[in-house]
DNA sequence: GTAAATGGATTACATTTGTAATCCATTTTT
DNA sequence: AAAAATGGATTACAAATGTAATCCATTTAC
């Protein structure tokens, strides 16, 4: 499946929020939200299941379009080789710097304790 | 200052690693890590002092390169910009991830709750 | 029923990106 | 010294991207 771009993945994660959705209703979302022209979205709809990461189905004359590509499966791939890119596949400097910079708050910390508590468990 | 791609940012990373360099060692390096041409590296060493991301100093014809923006400083940015895009702006669904598909080691998990640790230290 | 709006398809167009090739002057080799 | 290599500057060129506009056929509103 091809690369999908910063613009396009806005408009793939209005369907993630929720789907079936028509172009207009997601016009609607995107130009308050992002400030998106409806001719914009179009393309970007267009490119989106050209790339085949939408489909739509036909009800008369207008499509209702849903994501093709999962939410879960997408965000891990990109993170995987964003942190590949960036930090030679380590996660632990990018947390740090989150970390560093104040960019966690408490309830955060807590968040990313359990998980790794519960990671430990589940190795065990 | 301009959005460096990813090609280029290979060759800042090389600077990052060591500077200054010439071209021609950044073209060594390069040209075996990952397979770049000659005449590519010396382009997006073009693009890279154009975006004011790398400086020279010229000795004799030879330009001896030196990143101008900070390792770490940009890689920051690009974390909270990726995290803001992908999941907005929390962290945690980003290791939660990594965490779920296998794609932590013990060592890394204890990294991490290191630096949490240090972190609660920090605060407290 | 005529005009305006709507929906999708197609076309547009500047910029960025990846990946070089060409040009030109100087060095180095032979 | 004549040929080849090297270093940087400039040019090339297709694909991707952001951002629309145009076209065309229906629908909807007046």
């Amino acid at each position: 499946m091809k690369e999908i771009s910063n613009s396009e993945l806005v408009v793939l994660q209005q369907l993630w929020q929720q789907s079936p959705l028509t172009s207009s209703e997601i016009v609607d979302a995107l130009e308050h939200s992002h400030d998106m022209h409806e001719k914009t979205v179009k393309t970007l709809l267009n490119r989106l299941v050209k790339k085949q990461a939408v489909s739509f189905e036909k009800q008369g004359r207008v499509y209702h379009y849903s994501p093709l590509i999962a939410e879960q499966e997408y965000t891990l791939k990109e993170s995987l080789s964003f942190v590949e890119r960036m930090f030679a596949g380590k996660l632990t400097p990018l947390v740090a710097g989150f970390a560093q910079k104040n960019k966690l708050s408490a309830d955060d910390v807590a968040e990313l304790q359990t998980l790794l508590d519960d990671w430990k468990k589940e190795q065990k």
